[in-house]
RNA sequence: GCCCUCAUAGCUCAAUGGAUAGAGCACCGGUCUUCUAAACCGUAGGUUGCAGGUUCGAGUCCUGCUGGGGGCGCCA
């Protein structure tokens, strides 16, 4: 990447001299150096002087003769002009940067690429992202946010890390919730559009199809008949499923809009109904299925045929009266991606309840012989509750609607705009305030692992101090401030001629990480490594804001601080935009 | 019973097997005549749940234990 010409170079000469001094080297893992202000590589010589003294079979300290090594290191490698300095320090061999060739060359590169910075070389891996998977016909709520915000990031994020995504959205338009619904509908509502906020409207209908469900005695036989009538394909009851289907879809797409969130390809479980039933006729036909019908379902005893224990159970791919279950479309869905869209992988965001399913259905479909099984993936994640440890059910209703929580952060959002910047015009100020509310309601997903459990709480969900979007978005604001006051005008490139500052070499030190950041969050499927280094690259920025004048400097000092500013606004920015989160330009 | 997962400052969370475990919040005190104070600085706060093990080196990997959460044949 940015560094890998010089870093081969010194890598073939520190392995050369490992090889003439019978030194044991296998690889050479670079770091960064963790100290501020000190901007360079670091390598450390703790396994090679432990590998050493195994070999010979001696018993030396690893630590001294890791330190021997380095030295030994420091005082033969010739360094390009490229480097400063050279020193071992307790078993680590440092190589200091020289500041006046790569901090231009960082800021450089940055100001190239602007909204590509960071950005790699397609790798041609085309990968599936299922994430979302609404049903429709219900209300979508905070516990549904976590997942949108985060598929949405991971797909940013692999596309900047080489990969061809496809964004794909699995909607549940079928199913026992969605007759329900139209049974109150038919009875209570009939005739009745939405209007508004469709997602909420279909929300109260599906509460109170709940509700009623329960309260009234011929409720169980009602929606029975109605879901025959469904099922054979009875032209009234379709039409009014396709109807409705379509008002959650719009109302989604509402939501979508707001979240700024895209698809390439929507899935339908009801597209899938079908072939997830020839799926199990062939599973039955190969033996793999036990068919206990009528008594029982349709069932694969996993464990069984894999010789394993306890470890993947036994999935239900059909109800013992022949109707699908979720399980058989997953199976008919996960081929038909692969089938249309060549796929190289598929990833499926789902939260972490379902990890055991997920290892069923994969099993599964490694069993029926499918090539491409090792490449499925499941992105788990844990769930929001709220506090308590209560899990939001639209059954129980404890949920917290989104469209509320994002109209009171707007509001908010709103309040603070007005008090610190009250001439901007009133388009302004909305834009503004949505960037921000919804810049701090997605870092506050995205900021904390996958693997931890979020407990949404109003104050901490809009709160906008400290380590939050609000903040990195301001510094960027700032950024760009400084730059407006030169009529936006970035200087052309320029040499280094004065002596950067600690806090100059740390600002451009994290910029120049940001490449490798988004390879390790691409990897690890983790936006919080974005999350973390958008942070440091603000806080940083702040410090540099305060400390280093930039308009008030010498003329080529100003200079080169008017195009590292714009750098450090860039890199923000673009980490930002990984995450799904909007830079404005004043706030 | 089996499996997964979490446990780090008062609270919420970070930390490629590596150098001195860091932020934010809260608390207390300070900084706008200078590019936006949605900012900055300072004080304080730690036996990384417990016990072993692997390793030159463990918050990180392995085993066991304790405690919380989740999952385990016809919900999605």
């Amino acid at each position: 990447m940015m560094f890998d010409d010089v870093q081969n170079q010194l890598e073939t000469q520190i392995l050369a001299l490992c090889r003439e001094e019978g030194i044991p080297l296998g690889q050479v893992n670079w770091n960064w150096i963790p100290f501020s202000g000190h901007w360079g590589l670091s390598l450390s010589f703790f396994q090679a002087a432990a590998e050493e003294a195994k070999q010979k079979g001696l018993k030396l300290n690893v630590g001294k003769r890791a330190q021997e090594i380095a030295q030994l290191m420091s005082e033969h490698v010739k360094l390009s002009d490229a480097f400063d300095q050279i020193e071992a320090v307790r078993g680590y061999l440092n190589i200091r940067f020289s500041n006046a060739v790569f901090s231009r060359r960082v800021i450089d590169t940055v100001l190239e690429e602007k909204d590509d910075f960071g950005r790699a070389s397609r790798n041609h891996i085309r990968t599936m992202v299922e994430f979302s998977q609404p049903n429709t016909h219900k209300a979508f709520h905070v516990g549904h946010l976590r997942n949108v915000i985060l598929g949405n990031a991971i797909c940013n994020i692999l596309d900047f890390g080489g990969d061809d995504v496809i964004r794909a959205n699995y909607l549940g338009d079928i199913g026992l919730h969605v007759i329900k619904w139209l049974w109150c509908y038919r009875k209570y509502h009939a005739g009745e559009q939405p209007t508004g906020d469709i997602t909420r409207w279909m929300g109260d209908i599906y509460a109170e199809a709940t509700r009623r469900h329960e309260e009234e005695p011929d409720a169980e036989a009602e929606i029975r008949a109605l879901f025959a009538r469904w099922d054979n394909r009875d032209p009234e009851i379709v039409r009014e499923w396709e109807v409705t289907r379509q008002w959650s879809l719009d109302g989604f797409e509402q939501i979508y809009k707001t979240l700024n969130v895209k698809f390439d390809h929507l899935y339908f479980e009801s597209d899938v109904e079908d072939s997830g039933k020839v799926i199990v006729d062939e599973l039955i036909a190969r033996g793999m299925a036990t068919d206990e019908r009528p008594e029982g379902a349709v069932v694969v005893k996993l464990d069984e045929l894999c010789g394993t224990r306890d470890k993947y159970r036994v999935l239900v791919v059909l109800r013992s009266d022949g109707t699908s279950l979720y399980s058989t479309k997953d199976l008919a869905l996960g081929i038909r991606k692969f089938e249309e869209f060549k796929l190289n992988r598929s990833i499926y965001v789902i939260d972490v309840r379902q990890s055991l399913y997920l290892q069923q259905i994969f099993k599964t479909l490694d069993l029926l012989g499918y090539p491409w099984t090792d490449q499925l993936y499941h992105l788990a994640y844990e769930i929001v509750n709220l506090p308590g440890n209560v899990t939001m059910s639209s059954r129980d209703g404890t949920v917290v609607f989104l469209q509320d929580l994002i109209d009171e952060a707007i509001t908010r959002a709103r309040a603070v705009v007005e008090e610190k910047n009250p001439s901007l015009t009133d388009e302004e100020k909305s834009s503004i305030a949505s960037m921000v509310a919804m810049g701090a309601l997605k870092y506050a997903m995205l900021s904390r692992d996958n693997t931890k459990i979020v407990t949404f709480d109003w104050e901490a969900a809009l709160d906008f101090n400290g380590q939050a979007a609000p903040y990195i978005q301001y510094a960027a604001v700032r950024a760009n401030s400084i730059l407006r006051k030169n009529d936006m005008v970035v200087p052309d490139s320029l040499p280094l001629t004065y002596e950067l500052s600690e806090v100059e070499i740390e600002l451009i030190d994290l910029i120049s990480r940001v490449p490798k950041e988004v390879q390790r969050a691409a990897k690890e499927m983790k936006p919080l490594f974005i999350a973390n280094l958008a942070f440091d690259l603000a806080q940083t920025f702040n410090n540099f804001y305060r400390q280093c004048p930039v308009l008030q400097a010498e003329p080529d000092v100003r200079d080169y601080r008017l195009r590292l500013a714009a750098a450090a606004r860039q890199a923000i920015s673009n980490c930002l935009a990984l995450l799904g989160i909007e830079t404005p330009e004043v706030m």
